[in-house]
DNA sequence: AATCTCACG
DNA sequence: ACGTACGTGAGATTA
């Protein structure tokens, strides 16, 4: 039999540090004890446990067992945010069954030593899982202590037994109280010999065992002068910290393993716990089901409306004409559009095809006419356009306005949004209906009405347009262009294993690793959680060291291009022989577009071999490609934003921006600026888009970091009002708790309170980011809008068929062409005034290659 | 499913 | 002292 106990200080705290912050629908920070949980879950898996139970401290400033230990409390005080998470998490422990023990002064470590030993005496096996490394002494045949460590977001978790300890440490495990008397622990407030630390500490032990064998002649022992003079002058603090080292194992607690037996017998209080928690993944997962009466209750609140199912062609006829008088409707499409939810506000219907036959289709018709409510409109609208109906009228998307409302969240399922937003359970035409309601107060409430009425909404019809058109591409090039690849890189293949001397799977980072690194000697840098780092930056700095790495380098380009590109793309041409991409409007944190299926926002230009792939997306025939771009949007913003008066004059006085930057920043006459000093400054300014740091910069232009951090100096200096503006949006973010473009997108930034220094990094950098990237998303959104309202309202045959972030691209008959071109920079320019000027590119070719 | 790498703005 | 740039999606390998 085997019993598991954690230390549950120390494993929330670990917890708490290595789970991004997370709150509760009501507010309160969770990410504390969702991290807990999900290592319990692990624990769980992987131990497999008869019994469980989670100690914790509990001071008591009155009764101290071991005086001293009393002052080790001076430990930083816990961050309120993990302080407010203790007590919710003890009340998930309680309901999930799962004994707790906290006993008046004394800690966890005490409390684990001595339940361990009980189970030893009780002929059980104990498994302690702490996070700390204080508890190893606690080793023995019967108790295993597992380690858990956070790294990176990840768990691991290492099972100490007393051969593990060993072939690790180099000494058995009674020994680490021996170790931490010598070296001592800052983090436990335990002195150990001062001037002695971990190295000296092990070598001692490992050679000559424990404090005791170390003091009985310390003269007699061979050691260096030095360290033999700290020994004996640090004999008082040595004896002393072994003591504070020493768990206690009698503890005055009532204990028997078998009072802690546990299968997973949850209280029915867990159910409505984790509901509140917003911890549905738990609830998921664990197969936690509703208590009987509260599944009553839900099912009651969840049948609201009277649900319809139509039969007949009669029936269906019978619901158009009382339809008609309806001014607003939601819906919601099943199975593509095999059959459909409508509902009126009081009823709701469900038809299909099926069952109503042609009658369907007149409903359909009716529908499409009406003020429409739905989720995914964008969707929606293509399967609409699929059967030859266009609909104009959508004037709600519950998707998108929980995008709007918190972009982050990922979730935006109906389920989702009605938990949160509606408090229970609602699915389909009904959910929609009934979110409409709050979830438009609270738009107007955060300001971003007009950006969801006149951006994403009307975006939705557009983007739907341009999926259904697709980019026509040019199958037998692109298939050639794949088939002359091979060549290169079987003989690329062959040379780098000859250069191996064996050989091996070359897109293996692991084993290319150990070909490098190991077997070839080169260089090592950075590694990263499974081994050595093997990328382009890293191999890069090797060229000249060996023949293999730039033909790797060679190698990882071309097959990249053949998998991704070439291959990718030809499995997805349609049979129209054009490539039809999603766009996914609820994906970023910033407002940007993505595309999936293919990504067409990825295709290559930055190498000349794989800017080839850009020659195989084609104009149809007697049709060509208008290309337009933004230039430097998101610097131009910068300006804008910032209010920079020396960067807004660089921008409208129309010389290169960058050597303009050069100049100033290294102080040269605009016409001396090289080429070098040009790129530089090029990355300074991409650098302070993205909220750099000086050392990123250094590594990304190869100059020193003290280096870097000059041109920084240098660059704020000139333009000062970039420095006022970083200086200004990080304090507000942090007042306000999120960022915003200016046309009121937002995101939250929970990270600037976290009290782990690289969370808060993160989240100003993204506080410096959000507001530019994200205005400029809002910015080109509302000229699509624009554009395509243009070219529709001017009876043009040109549409859009794509988007990548700062360009746009259309196809039109080549007479249209230059209408087309101006249309396209008029309303990119014109989509905004700002006190810098949008400029943009306008091209045209039968190729994306030539026309951007 | 997670990790690494690399393509784009 | 920390650990090192914002935002994406896809393919291949590994566990």
């Amino acid at each position: 039999m085997n019993l598991m106990i954690l230390d549950g200080n120390s494993i929330v705290n670990r917890a708490f540090y290595g789970v991004r912050p997370l709150s509760a629908p009501d507010g309160t920070p969770t990410n504390a004890v969702y991290g807990f949980l999900a290592i319990l879950r692990r624990l769980l898996d992987e131990v497999g446990p008869d019994a469980l139970c989670v100690a914790f401290d509990l001071k008591d400033p009155t009764f101290r067992h071991r005086a001293y230990k009393g002052y080790k409390a001076q430990r930083r005080p816990m961050p309120e945010e993990l302080a407010a998470q203790m007590p919710v998490l003890k009340d998930v422990l309680d309901a999930m069954g799962i004994r707790r023990y906290e006993i008046s002064g004394y800690e966890a470590d005490d409390i684990l030593g001595t339940v361990a030993a009980v189970c030893e005496k009780q002929g059980w096996n104990c498994t302690v899982v702490t996070g700390d490394k204080d508890s190893l002494q606690l080793i023995s045949d019967r108790t295993t202590v597992c380690n858990v460590r956070t790294a990176k977001g990840q768990t691991d978790t290492i099972f100490y037994t007393p051969q593990r300890f060993e072939e690790e440490y180099g000494f058995t495990s009674e020994k680490m109280v021996d170790l931490k008397a010598l070296m001592g622990d800052s983090s436990d407030n335990i002195p150990g010999v001062p001037g002695i630390g971990e190295k000296t500490a092990m070598d001692l032990v490992r050679r000559f065992g424990g404090i005791e064998q170390i003091y009985a002649d310390p003269a007699a022992l061979d050691i260096k002068e030095g360290v033999s003079k700290k020994l004996v002058e640090g004999e008082e603090s040595a004896r002393f910290s072994y003591w504070l080292a020493t768990i206690f194992r009698e503890v005055p607690m009532s204990f028997s393993p078998e009072d802690d037996l546990w299968d997973e017998d949850y209280t029915d209080a867990l159910y409505p716990l984790f509901k509140r928690l917003g911890f549905n993944k738990f609830i998921e997962k664990w197969n936690i089901a509703p208590p009987r009466q509260a599944a009553a209750e839900e099912a009651e609140t969840q049948g609201g409306m009277e649900r319809v199912e139509l039969s007949s062609e009669e029936e269906t006829r019978a619901l158009c004409v009382s339809l008609a008088k309806k001014e607003r409707l939601s819906v919601w499409p099943v199975e593509g559009l095999e059959s459909i939810e409508v509902c009126d506000g009081e009823k709701v219907f469900a038809a299909s095809f099926l069952a109503c036959g042609d009658a369907y289709n007149e409903l359909l018709r009716l529908i499409v006419k009406k003020k429409l409510m739905s989720h995914q409109v964008k969707d929606l609208i293509r399967l609409l356009l699929d059967e030859g109906l266009d609909c104009d009228g959508f004037v709600f998307d519950t998707a998108l306005a929980g995008y709007l409302l918190d972009a982050t969240d990922g979730d935006y399922s109906l389920a989702r949004l009605s938990a949160r937003y509606l408090g229970g359970e609602y699915a389909g035409a009904e959910a929609v209906w009934r979110l409409y309601a709050p979830m438009r107060e609270k738009l107007t409430e955060l300001g971003m009405d007009k950006l969801y009425f006149t951006a994403e909404l009307p975006l939705c019809r557009v983007l739907a347009e341009m999926e259904r058109k697709g980019f026509l591409v040019d199958r037998k090039a692109l298939y050639e262009f794949g088939e002359s690849l091979n060549e290169q890189i079987d003989q690329l293949q062959r040379s780098i294993w000859a250069h191996a001397g064996h050989e091996f799977n070359i897109n293996s980072p692991k084993q290319l690793g150990e070909v490098l690194f190991d077997e070839l000697m080169l260089p090592s840098g950075k590694k990263t959680k499974t081994g050595w780092s093997t990328n382009a930056d890293v191999l890069e700095k090797l060229v000249g060291k060996h023949e293999i790495v730039g033909e790797i380098l060679d190698y990882r380009m071309l097959t990249k291009l053949k998998s991704t590109y070439a291959e990718g793309l030809l499995k997805v041409i349609a049979p129209d022989g054009r490539i039809h991409t999603s766009f996914q409007m609820t994906v970023t944190a910033t407002g940007r577009l993505s595309s999936t299926e293919p990504n067409l926002q990825n295709i290559p230009i930055r190498k000349s071999l794989g800017a080839q792939i850009r020659r195989m997306f084609v104009a149809a025939p007697g049709n060509v490609l208008v290309d337009a771009d933004y230039s430097q949007i998101e610097l131009r913003l910068l300006a804008h934003i910032s209010g920079d008066e020396t960067m807004r004059e660089a921008f409208l006085s129309g010389e290169d921006f960058h050597a303009v930057t050069a100049s100033k920043v290294f102080n040269v006459p605009l016409a001396e600026v090289t080429p070098t000093l040009r790129s530089r400054a090029k990355a300074v300014n991409f650098g302070i888009v993205y909220g750099i740091s000086a050392f990123s910069l250094a590594q990304d232009i190869h100059v020193r970091p003290y280096e870097a951090k000059e041109y920084m100096e240098a660059y704020l200096e000139k333009y000062h009002g970039v420095r006022d503006y970083m200086k200004r949006v990080v304090e507000r973010a942090k007042e306000d708790g999120y960022v915003a473009t200016l046309f009121g997108r937002r995101r939250a930034l929970p990270e600037l309170k976290s009290s782990n220094f690289n969370m808060r990094a993160f989240g100003e950098r993204v506080a410096l980011n959000m507001p530019i990237q994200g205005t400029a998303a809002d910015v080109i959104k509302m000229a699509m809008v624009n554009v395509a309202r243009r070219l529709r309202a001017e009876g043009l045959k040109a549409r859009l068929i794509l988007q990548v972030h700062d360009e746009l691209i259309a196809e039109c008959p080549e007479e249209e062409c230059e209408r087309v071109k101006s249309i396209l920079r008029e309303e990119m320019e014109g989509a905004v005034h700002f006190s810098v000027p949008l400029t943009c590119e306008a091209k045209a070719a039968r190729s994306w290659a030539e026309a951007h």
